[in-house]
Order: structure tokens, then C-alpha cells, then sequence
DNA sequence: TCTGGGGTCCTAGGACCC
DNA sequence: TCTGGGGTCCTAGGACCC
């Protein structure tokens, strides 16, 4: 094909596909449990059945009918589309206005995942998955823009008839304007920005739609003056760099059409974290060093996993009304050590002793992932010391530096939570299996 | 209606080095 | 006496994305 060119550079203009499931979540339970097809159906993130917590991670179109959308708390979602269990016993409700609940099943969704990611690399010569529902193809030498509608086409009916779910697609010559594209015509839906139009395309979104304006650029973009995506196209970049920096700058080329990124598959992740939420805000320590040691055992459990060793430790505290404080420390250098996580972890804590608290979240980032071909070093196992309690030990374990290796990476209790600290015994099976490559800083080097 | 969990990137200020 | 400038690393916070 005669290639458009981009500007500046003798590539060929990308093809790039953005493919987004629709409702993924609502598609998967819908999948599962054919009954749900065609009702309104809610999937709730820390709701468990019966109760009114949590806040909806996705809402079939049908339940969106009714006003419920994705991340409202769940009881504001049951005031506007009631569950159809409770309708049917309360005579003040009415049960064709009423929906189903279901909590979210992360390890159903991944797997259902997997099998949409399957056809998708098979169809694309370089796929960047974004996120669990979510991916980029390059599709420009497979593909090219003559037959890219058949092919967007076909895609959408393989993952239908072999996964059973529902995909958008939007193609671009750019991310920026894909991503959007496979949004205007949800659910289903598929449509095609051609080189030269993408200017065009955006001229009448809202300025919301331009990725990477969020509700407070938007808002800020308005006292501008600047609601459409034209509008920031056309807007002057000195004034838009004074404002917002690089990116606005950024945004403004997006709305534009500019935007050079290629498609390129997902590296390493940067950080890995876990948080969790208290039923209700909590003042007591004790409460809020058990779910931090909990969640720094599931963080350094994943790490390892993962192969990834971690220079920097870090918690995150949300105290009332939604106030987020981070604290970090960083080591001499990369380590896999679950012990020092928790340590650390408590470490910085304690600054928010007596605080009423929210939400506490630990972090490890500044992640090494080059360990993997080196050798393991057996040995370091054996008893930690540690012990059962797991609230007020934290300077009681691990004295002689190395015993702690790895007592807690398989113990990571990923209830959602709760206060289960007790669990971790320190008698981990595979301790003599930790990994620990040459030339690691071990826990003697940060004492 | 008080806001769930997992990420990314950017910015600003301070420490420290040369 | 008072005086520079550049570079890097680290921490904390903020905006954004799904």
C-alpha cells in the first residue's frame, strides 16, 4: 500500500487498533452465569454478597440505566438499582426495577483474560496490553488500512464466538486516537479513524475524552475557556505549558493527532503494591500494624514471584476525609527480603500512631528484575524466630540477620485483609528455596 | 455517598557531590 | 568576605488511567 507518512520521519503511518472489552467484569460473571444476560448486573470490589460495601468496579448498560456507575459505593448503587433478592420480600420495591450483585472474581476474569489475550497476539504483530480489558495492536505490516475494517471485524467475532464476551475496537494512526475511537461506539462497537481525519475526529469531543484530562485539568482547561477537544487543539501551547507543564503540551498534540508513540508490548512493572480498607476508619494500632504486616507479606510474596527484587519499601496511610500521606525508605541496594519489608513497612507506621485511619497500603518499587538467571543460594531457611502474633514483634525477629530469610513470603494471607497476622508462623516450607543472588545486600548491611 | 485496588508518570524541594 | 552552577538521587504529593 502507498503509506501515509508521518511528519517528519519517512515511517509508514501506524495502524493501530485499541481493543476494549465491554463491560468486562459484567461480560465474565454474564458468561459464567447465562441467566444474568440482559439484566442489570453489578460487580462490586470489596462487597461481599448481602452487604452494602465496597464501590462498583463495573455495571452491565442495562444496570447503567438506572444511574449506577463504575467506582460509586455500592450503596449508592443499591438506592438507585436495588438487588432483586431484596425487592422481592420488600413490598415498597419492585422487582422489575431491581438488579443482581455479584463480587468481584479477579482469577475467573484472568483467565478469561488469557484466552482473549490468545487470539489477540495471534492476530497482531505487536500487542501492549494495558490492562486486564484493555489493548493496543499494531496491526500496519499485517494488516495495513485497505483491509483493516474486515480484519477489526473478524477479531471482534473470534473473541465473541470463542470467549464468549464482547470487544470495541477503534483504529487509528495513533494511540491517542484509537483509544477513543474504540469508546464512540460501545458496546460492540468498531470504528475506523483514517490518516489525515483525526483532528477532525476529536473537534467536537469534550475535552474530557482527550487522554490524560482528568477531572481536575478539565475543570482547569475550562476556566480557559477550553471545553472541546478543538478547543485544546487549537489552544496556544506557551499558554497551555504555563498552566500544566509538559503535559499540556501533550495533550494539546493529542488532541491534535500528534502523537509518535509506537505500539510496544509492556515492560517489567515499576512498583508492586497492596492496599486494603477498613470497614471504617480506625484509630487502633494494633488494627492498622496487623493489616499492614499482612498486606507487606502479600507485596514481598509477589515480588518474588515475580522475580522482582526491590530497593525501596514504602506505605501509603489514607486518614479522613481522603487524605493520602506516602512514606518511603530506600536500601544500599536490590533485595528479596520479605522480613525487611514488614520492618520497614511498620517502621514508617508508626509516624501515624494515634492517627485515625482509613486505608493503608505497602509498596515496593524501584524493582530489579535481573536476578533471574543467577544462581540460588540454598541454606538460608531454618526457624525465623518470629512470632505468631505479628504486631508488636517487629524488632523481635530476624537478630541475627539472616535467619529471617524468607520466613514470610509463603504466608501471605490474602483474605482481603483481615486481621490475620496470626497466621504467619515463620515455618515456611521452601525457606531453603529463597532466593538470594550473589552479590545481594543482605539484612546485616542495613543495620 | 463519604471514595476500592492496582498501577504510571510528573513535579518540586532537599541533600549531596563536584 | 561571599560566592556559582550542574548533576543525581531521594522523598512526597498529585493527577491520571483502568
Amino acid at each position: 500500500m502507498d503509506a501515509a507518512r508521518l511528519p517528519g520521519t519517512n515511517r509508514p503511518e501506524q495502524v493501530v487498533a485499541h481493543v476494549d472489552m465491554d463491560c468486562f467484569y459484567a461480560a465474565c460473571e454474564q458468561r459464567r452465569e447465562p441467566a444474568l444476560d440482559g439484566e442489570p448486573l453489578v460487580v462490586g470490589m470489596g462487597y461481599e454478597s448481602g452487604d452494602a460495601h465496597g464501590a462498583v468496579a463495573t455495571a452491565s448498560y442495562e444496570a447503567r440505566e438506572y444511574g449506577v456507575e463504575s467506582a460509586m459505593a455500592i450503596s449508592e448503587a443499591l438506592e438507585r438499582l436495588p438487588r432483586k433478592v431484596d425487592a422481592v420480600d420488600d413490598p415498597e420495591l419492585d422487582v422489575d426495577d431491581a438488579g443482581f450483585y455479584r463480587p468481584v472474581d479477579m482469577e475467573f476474569y484472568e483467565s478469561v483474560a488469557a484466552d482473549v489475550r490468545a487470539i489477540l497476539r495471534e492476530e497482531a504483530d505487536v500487542v501492549r496490553e494495558v490492562s486486564i480489558d484493555e489493548a493496543y495492536l499494531d496491526v500496519t505490516d499485517r494488516v495495513g488500512w485497505d483491509g483493516v475494517e474486515a480484519w477489526a471485524d473478524d477479531l471482534k467475532a473470534s473473541v465473541e464466538s470463542e470467549v464468549g464476551v464482547a470487544a470495541s475496537v477503534g483504529v487509528a494512526p495513533t494511540m491517542s486516537a484509537a483509544k477513543v475511537a474504540s469508546d464512540r461506539d460501545k458496546p460492540d462497537g468498531l470504528v475506523v479513524v483514517e490518516p489525515g481525519t483525526v483532528r477532525e475526529f476529536f473537534a467536537d469531543l469534550p475535552v474530557e475524552d482527550v487522554h490524560g484530562v482528568g477531572p481536575v485539568t478539565a475543570r482547569e482547561l475550562d476556566e480557559l475557556g477550553i471545553e472541546t477537544a478543538g478547543d485544546l487543539a487549537a489552544a496556544d501551547p506557551e499558554r497551555l505549558d504555563r498552566r500544566f507543564g509538559e503535559r499540556g503540551r501533550e495533550i494539546r498534540r493529542y488532541a491534535r493527532g500528534e502523537d509518535e508513540r509506537a505500539v510496544t508490548p509492556k515492560g517489567d512493572p515499576k512498583s508492586l503494591s497492596r492496599e486494603s480498607a477498613f470497614t471504617e476508619a480506625t484509630d487502633d494500632s494494633a488494627t492498622t500494624y496487623r493489616r499492614v504486616n499482612t498486606l507487606a507479606a502479600a507485596v514481598a510474596d509477589r515480588a518474588r514471584r515475580k522475580g522482582a527484587r526491590y530497593q525501596t519499601i514504602g506505605i501509603k496511610v489514607v486518614t479522613p476525609p481522603f487524605d493520602v500521606h506516602t512514606r518511603a525508605r530506600s536500601l544500599p541496594g536490590p533485595i528479596d527480603e520479605p522480613s525487611l519489608v514488614r520492618r520497614t513497612a511498620l517502621d514508617l507506621l508508626g509516624e501515624f500512631e494515634g492517627e485515625r485511619v482509613r486505608k493503608v497500603g505497602v509498596r515496593v518499587s524501584n524493582l530489579d528484575f535481573s536476578a533471574g538467571e543467577q544462581a540460588s543460594l540454598g541454606g538460608f531457611g531454618g526457624e525465623s524466630g518470629d512470632t505468631a502474633d505479628g504486631t508488636d514483634d517487629a524488632e523481635a525477629t530476624d537478630e541475627d540477620g539472616q535467619a529471617g530469610l524468607g520466613a514470610f513470603a509463603d504466608e501471605a494471607d490474602d483474605d482481603g485483609g483481615e486481621d490475620t497476622g496470626g497466621d504467619v508462623d515463620g515455618t515456611s516450607a521452601d525457606a531453603g528455596a529463597v532466593a538470594l543472588p550473589a552479590g545481594q545486600t543482605t539484612l546485616a548491611d542495613f543495620r
